[in-house]
Parts: C-alpha cells; structure tokens; sequence
DNA sequence: CGCCTTGTTGATGACGCTCAAGATATGTGG
DNA sequence: CCACATATCTTGAGCGTCATCAACAAGGCG
C-alpha cells in the first residue's frame, strides 16, 4: 500500500515497474536465481557493514582493485561504476567470471584460501567501500549473524559459477545473451533500481568471454534481440528491456506462476 | 634412488612410467592443475584423517550418497569405485560438476552453506569411508594444520569450477575431451597409480553432459583420438593413452620444459 | 537367449566462428 | 573545437564444427 503512494508520485512513467517486479518476485525460484542475485546484503547485513567506518576508494577505468596472490586485506562494497574478475592462467588465457553491480561485495574469493585468485578490473571509473578484515573479523564476532551473512554470501560466490557453467553449457548464444541480461536486470530489481534500462559498460569482448561465445556473435545476438522487439538499443552501452517475459522465456525461465 | 628399485621389480612393463611421471610434474603449474588435483588429501592430511575412526560405506552403481537439502553430517573419502556430482535445478536441467575418483573428498560443497547443493552418486558400485563432522571438527580443534588442510580442499573445490568453465569456455570438443582425460591422468598419477590405463565407468552422455557436449561428439571425439594414436580403446569403458604430450598439445598445456 | 540400455557411426544442416570491411565511438594533439 | 588516429562495434560472406536425427551395433541383465 505505501508503495501505490510512491508510485503515484511519477505514475506516468513507472506503470510498468510494478509488472517488472512481479516478474523478478515470480521468478525468484528460477534458473538463474543466483546468478541473478550474487554478493546482495540483505537490508540487515547492510546495515551492519553500515556501522564499520568505511574508507572510499576510487578506481578509475581499467585500473585494478586487487590481483592473484595478494592477501585477505579487505573486501570492498563497489558503491559506484562496475567491475569484472576475471581468472587469467600462465598461458595468459584469460576468463572472466563475474560482473559486479554497486551495492554488491566482491573479493571474497580471497576468503578461501587466505589470498585473491582473481584480478578485479573497473569497468568504468568506479568507486568502492573499504571493508578493512580485521574490523569485519572483529564485527563478526560482536554480531554472529553477520557471520552468517558472509557464510551465505561464500555460498553464493560458488553458486554462480555452477549457474554460469550451466549457462553456457546448455544455452545457445541467445539464450546466454539473454541470460546475462535477465541477471543484470535482476540485480538492478534487487536494488530497488529500475531494471528495465540496462547500463553495459564493459567491451563486446568482455561480455563475449564471460559467455564463451566470439564478440561478433554477440553483437549480432544483441541485434536480433532488437528484431524481436525484446530489447531496444538507445547505443552501444544502454539497452532497454522491453518484454522481460520474451527475455525469460528464451532461457527457459517461466515467469508465470 | 628407492624408486628405482621397486621399477626393477617389473622392469619390462613399467618403463614408460618415469616419463608419465615426469610429464605430470612438469606441467603441474599448467592450465589444468587443479582440475588435475581435487580433493588431493596431502601425506600429512591423510595421515592425519587415518587417525579417525572411520566407518565404511558401501554404495551401489546408481545409488545416491547425499542430496541437495541434505545437511552437513559427514564428508567422505572414496575409497573404491567413482562418484559424480550433480546439480539439478528446478526446471529438471541437471548439470554434472565432477568426478571422483579414489583417494578423494566428497561432500565438501556442505561446508559452505550448512546444506549440500548437489547429488552425489555412484557411478560403478563404490565404496567411502564416512568422516563423521564431528569428528572431524573435534580433531581439527586439536591439529590446527588439518583446518588448514580443509580451507585448502576447499578452495580447489572452486578452483575446478573455474578449470571447467575455462576448458568448456574456450576449448573445442576435441579440447574438452582431452582435458578430462588429461584430468584423469593426473590424479591417477596423484595417487601414484598407473596414469596410461583410463578407467571410464560413467556413460557417455555424463560424460559430454561435464563438458557441454552431445554425447555422439564424445563418442566421435575418441574415435578421432585413436585415429591420431594418441588413445587405444580397449573397450567401451577402458581405454589406454599413449601419447600424453599430444593429449596436453591438444589443450594447449606445454609439457616440455 | 532375447530384451533393453548404451554406444557407435552416418548424413545433414544449423549455429556460431573466422576473416574482412565498414561504421561508430573514443581519445589526442594541434 | 576540429581533425585525425585509434579502438570498439557492427555487418557481411563463407565455412567449419558440432548438434540433431536416425539406424545399427554392442554390451548388460534377467
């Protein structure tokens, strides 16, 4: 009921916002149910990460926020821009593994075993919030649910590698396309953001690494996602999603009850 | 010095080991390095698992050791036979994570959320020793350096899914079935067994399901390898390999050197 | 021994990769 | 601010790889 209220101040605009979340809400048991929701602190999480004084850090694009072998010292809370880790073996080949939204938490890979394992790269000029171990170390054992809340968000970390791995071990180029959009349509949803307009800042290529497929393919994906009227292109960076259900449906996701 | 010694035992059938053996230690730092070492128990940190009373556990071809939902009652060490893992979203799609061999761990997939995310089945008739949880954090209050040993076996758990994602993201068929095969080599190797005779016990379609394949590519592809010489199929489930440095060529791994 | 599951092999075509050219965006120095 | 240079993206053409469909062979089990 509050909700109407807040729709109602630009209701012109918003009409569809409700449909869209119904949506995400309904599909929430899904196939992509975590890679649609990595590393989100849950309002109660937040605010206890809220309470540790935080140091701001600005990364500006391409530059690097941490890279393989360096220690646990922090995990950060990216607040602005975005980020992509990516994994790069001794051959050089590398592989990326994830796309991180603000209010999401990344270098918990060093959580395992003591050091990164991954570069974290700004996609964009980008902005994080330090969360220094020791204070997290020391917050958790004050407030044993936070504890929780890192065990979980541990779990999740690896639940999106086995969503990825499916992904793209079942899925045609369109229905991985299609999958990372849903994601980070989702993602943007769960942060109470409008997920019907899609900011990709990250190169073809990135995306097309991610997914495993060439980067030409994914333009022409992206191309015929338009011819179907599901997506709209305002340039290269931005897309809008116009007809999520089409989105879903190529992915196998139901979205109807 | 020693091993020398025991090679003279039977000399005539055993002289291609040193190379095999030389082959897996030098590309230990290669692409594939952790997949090729899962759940590796260490001297020391099986020695110290020895020390627990283990209960045995028989499982039948097909039967089911644990299940999604199930929560974190013991890890196990295989023993005999094979295991693979499995998830199984809601819409039915399964996606196999692993197979285990002998000698490694199962089940640590609990340790991050409480529960276990996946199956776990026997593949052939096997055999596990249980390692009770309690137990097991009774001792490593006791041996700090087996706490240790499990974050480590931990954190090659995500390893492999990243090995895979990589192998699957960028290799082809013939790339894919090497890897796994390759894989396979090593760890028997790991476990100083024989590495040139391949025991493969699951069906081809579980097979090509691991690596994102239709199972007649999989048939195909072995077909193509024995072809090159570089595999002799004994038969459905056996084969042999006989040329490991082309094996790794085929996934880009340098051996020499 | 016969049924049924699993694996192999063949033919065909679609999907997506590669190579190449052109278009658009981004950045830089005058 | 514009012109130029560079990087990124798009679009096209051609082809290779692998999925699909189908038939057959082989292995496993009652």
């Amino acid at each position: 009921m509050p909700s109407i209220a807040q729709h109602a101040v630009n209701a012109g605009e918003v009409s569809s916002y409700p449909t869209l979340t119904d949506l995400l809400a309904r599909s929430r048991d899904a196939r992509l149910d975590a890679l649609c929701r990595p590393h989100v602190l849950g309002t109660q999480g937040r605010r206890q990460i809220e309470s540790i004084p935080l140091r701001a850090r600005s990364v500006k694009a391409g530059g690097m926020l941490f890279s393989p072998g360096e220690g646990l010292h922090a995990v950060y809370l990216v607040r602005a821009g975005m980020f992509k880790t990516q994994l790069v073996n001794l051959d050089g080949d590398r592989q990326i593994t994830g796309f991180h939204f603000p209010n999401e938490l990344i270098g918990l890979d060093a959580f395992r075993a003591r050091e990164h394992d991954c570069y974290a790269t700004a996609v964009v000029a980008s902005r994080v919030q330090v969360l220094p171990i020791h204070r997290l170390n020391a917050l958790m054992r004050q407030v044993p649910a936070l504890a929780e809340t890192m065990t979980k968000l541990l779990s999740e970390n690896v639940t999106e590698y086995e969503q990825l791995l499916m992904l793209t071990n079942t899925q045609s180029a369109l229905g991985r396309v299609a999958g990372l959009l849903f994601s980070f349509a989702c993602r943007l949803g769960d942060h109470n953001q409008p997920a019907d307009v899609l900011y990709l800042p990250m190169s073809r290529a990135s995306i097309a690494n991610y997914l495993g497929l060439a980067l030409e393919t994914v333009s022409r994906t992206l191309h015929e996602l338009e011819t179907r009227d599901i997506v709209l292109r305002r340039n290269n960076k931005t897309i809008d999603i116009r007809d999520l259900d089409a989105l879903a449906a190529l992915i196998g996701i139901t979205t109807t009850s």
